[in-house]
DNA sequence: TATTGTTATACTCTATAACTATA
DNA sequence: TATAGTTATAGAGTATAACAATA
């Protein structure tokens, strides 16, 4: 196994050993983001499943749920332009949402082409409890990083987000 | 579809047609360093995996070059805790590498369970070069961010995967 | 007993293409 | 002719568990 079982039965699960400093280099992988990105996803993903509250989530839920909550009636191509991913995958993680009872479609009566996604009472609770788990499983980042610091993290990466990737179909 | 692509010929190619501006909001996903990384990387991936240049490339071979370069001579286990995934994971990734005699192990005679790393000639200049293009493809980045900006997200972000997920197993 | 590397297997995530229904 | 959504299929990425060799 790869990313860190926390062992520790009490205290905090994430600080190092203390005195093992990172002694290894990146060299040229310095700059490229794609780098930095996948390796803390990967382990971040990682930790989440391992939540009990996780148990079947499929992780583009959450990211659909939460998109949905904030733009009720959105439709499905917007919201796959939102959470990055392909609209085929957009069919297949609200399906799961709808088995659920956490988000409903509804036939655009303007453009009857389209799905108007809403969130439901149980889907805002269950998006609730969800942000919650996440959060604290992102609990380290927040304890290596000044207030100051996480926000200007936030800021950083949205901007790339919405300048470089997000042509926002309507 | 749903990763853009870069229709303009020539002029920047990231600039949304302007006009058309942010109108939709992540809500509670604000906080959510994952939701983030993900739909970021998802792009970028997609992207890259669309250069001629990156044609067999499975992207953790990049990865993997890049942290034997700067480190020669470490272990299997080192470079998987380094790149973030798995040590399964690692096998195949440096039998593609050694395939192509790009890298290769050799036994450890201080410990003969291991095998120590080393990047080849022929392995550096692959480096380099898909270094050239991925930079190419994360060019909207740059074009978004200011030098300072930069500097401090791969800060950020190196920190954030160094002290919440690296334990760097000797 | 624990660790390094290996193999085999399965599952998750994402992409692609073809299709429908609407526009 | 183009777009929204769907379906089916395939591929890439990762995780899991069992194993052999070595410590």
């Amino acid at each position: 196994m790869n990313a860190p079982s926390r062992a520790r039965p009490e205290a905090e699960p994430k600080a190092p050993p203390a005195g093992i400093e990172a002694k290894r280099d990146i060299g040229l992988l310095k700059t490229i983001i794609g780098f930095h990105l996948r390796r803390i996803q990967n382990h971040l993903a990682h930790n989440l499943a391992q939540q009990p509250e996780f148990d079947g989530q499929k992780s583009g839920q959450l990211s659909a749920l939460g998109i949905i909550a904030a733009n009720p009636g959105l439709s499905q191509v917007a919201l796959a332009a939102e959470c990055g991913f392909d609209k085929a995958i957009t069919v297949v993680v609200i399906d799961a949402l709808e088995r659920n009872q956490w988000a409903r479609r509804e036939r655009d009566s303007d453009d009857r082409r389209r799905n108007l996604l809403f969130i439901t009472e149980a889907g805002q609770a269950k998006l609730e409890e969800w942000i919650a788990v996440t959060l604290r499983n992102e609990q380290p980042i927040h304890d290596v990083l000044s207030g100051p610091e996480f926000a200007m993290l936030s800021e950083l990466l949205d901007r790339i987000y919405q300048r470089c990737f997000n042509y926002a179909p309507d």
